[in-house]
DNA sequence: CATATATTGAACGCTTACGTTTAATTAAAC
DNA sequence: GTTTAATTAAACGTAAGCGTTCAATATATG
């Protein structure tokens, strides 16, 4: 029984909360569980890195599992607050999607997501709940953000299609190409492999709109 | 230090060697390994899965470490050897396309393939070389064999491309779209999304031969 | 100051699991 | 039957790590 943990002293008496500490162990509890994993990472590991004591931690969260699930969602959280892909470029939609793959590349072949996605997916194993929070945090999210692109696209004219939600799921696969899985397999991002990986999205988005760029170019 | 391993007792005079016992053994550590990821595996667990005391387990593989290369090897050869997609129809390029994009998920998409591949990108976190024996097996093999069907379609004139390898990635892309990741996440394969699948592989040769499928209609 | 709460360091009990040792047993060769 | 080597069950030593307890200390309120 993971005793009491929130004990909303409001401004009580006693010696307050240190709410930095807060910030600090969820901090400390993300590096170490995505970059060891849950089993191999320790609490004791994370409550020193945290510069907080162990009880601490156990006092904020019952158990290993509860930190875990706190650090998920806060990582998830940055993940969220970071997939702000606002600032498109508006000069064309050629230029448009290869800007959207660009940044889509940039951001998730970043160490920092490529781990989390790795033990993300370990956890998921055995608890898809955890799978569908990812999903809905980050891939979801960005496969909207271009289905949505790809239809705005669509009523202004520039493109012509019928399925977008398709169509931006073809895009984007064809953006991560092999490049996905050599990163999540530890390969390294070398010059070279980064010239392939911009001729690859130039060269899809390119035969994309062989298909889908409109006929009545109103644009 | 693993002391001797390899003891190499050449039909000598005593008990000989029980050679099933070895298949036993590296079976249950790839049951064990690949399920439950090589932290949380146990040796005794493994033991006793294959039916072998723990000593023979050590007495054949040295340590931990040393056991589970040689699952990922076993495992390794196993996926290298069921890549092989002679099996495809030779009616029309279409076909053939449609038919290595259902023969590649229903191989990438086996719960038993998806744990694997979890718990490879786990380990080549910190191990790049476990990365590279897993793409080397597998994923690159799957790609040089649809570049090939590519190649081999272009000599034959049912397609015009220039860069095969590149597009092979675009097509395989396009093939795994989401679903890839989903699967990794733990979500359910559903007669739904199975469906969606087949539309999304049709859709993808299609977008894919139209800027692709020869002018030259010679086939 | 007295009281109440937070935090800490240290130690504890407990479990799991690696890798080893030992004595006993089994299955072959000579 | 004797010898040699493989296998086993059981126990061991060791280490790590979860979660708890406790006494001591720090920081607030009244």
């Amino acid at each position: 029984m993971s005793s009491r943990i929130s004990k909303k002293s409001k401004s009580g008496r006693g010696r307050p909360v240190d709410t930095a500490k807060m910030a600090q162990i969820i901090a400390a509890a993300r590096t170490e569980f995505f970059s060891q994993g849950f089993s191999q990472a320790s609490i004791e590991s994370i409550a020193a890195r945290a510069d907080v004591s162990k009880v601490t931690v156990y006092n904020r969260f019952g158990s290993k599992e509860d930190l875990f699930a706190a650090a998920v969602q806060s990582e998830c959280d940055t993940m969220r607050e970071k997939l702000d892909f606002a600032n498109l470029s508006d000069r064309g939609i050629r230029d448009t999607l290869i800007n959207f793959g660009l940044e889509m590349t940039a951001f998730l072949e970043r160490e920092e997501m490529v781990r989390f996605e790795r033990h993300m997916a370990v956890e998921a194993e055995n608890n898809p709940i955890i799978g569908q929070l990812f999903l809905d945090s980050g891939p979801r999210r960005l496969h909207g953000a271009l289905s949505a692109l790809l239809s705005k696209a669509v009523d202004t004219g520039k493109l012509d299609i019928s399925d977008t939600v398709e169509a931006a799921e073809h895009l984007a696969g064809m953006i991560k190409g092999m490049s996905d899985l050599e990163r999540r397999m530890g390969q390294p991002r070398s010059e070279q492999v980064k010239a392939k990986t911009l001729k690859r999205i130039t060269s899809a988005v390119d035969l994309f709109l062989v298909s889908y760029a409109s006929a009545k170019k109103m644009g």
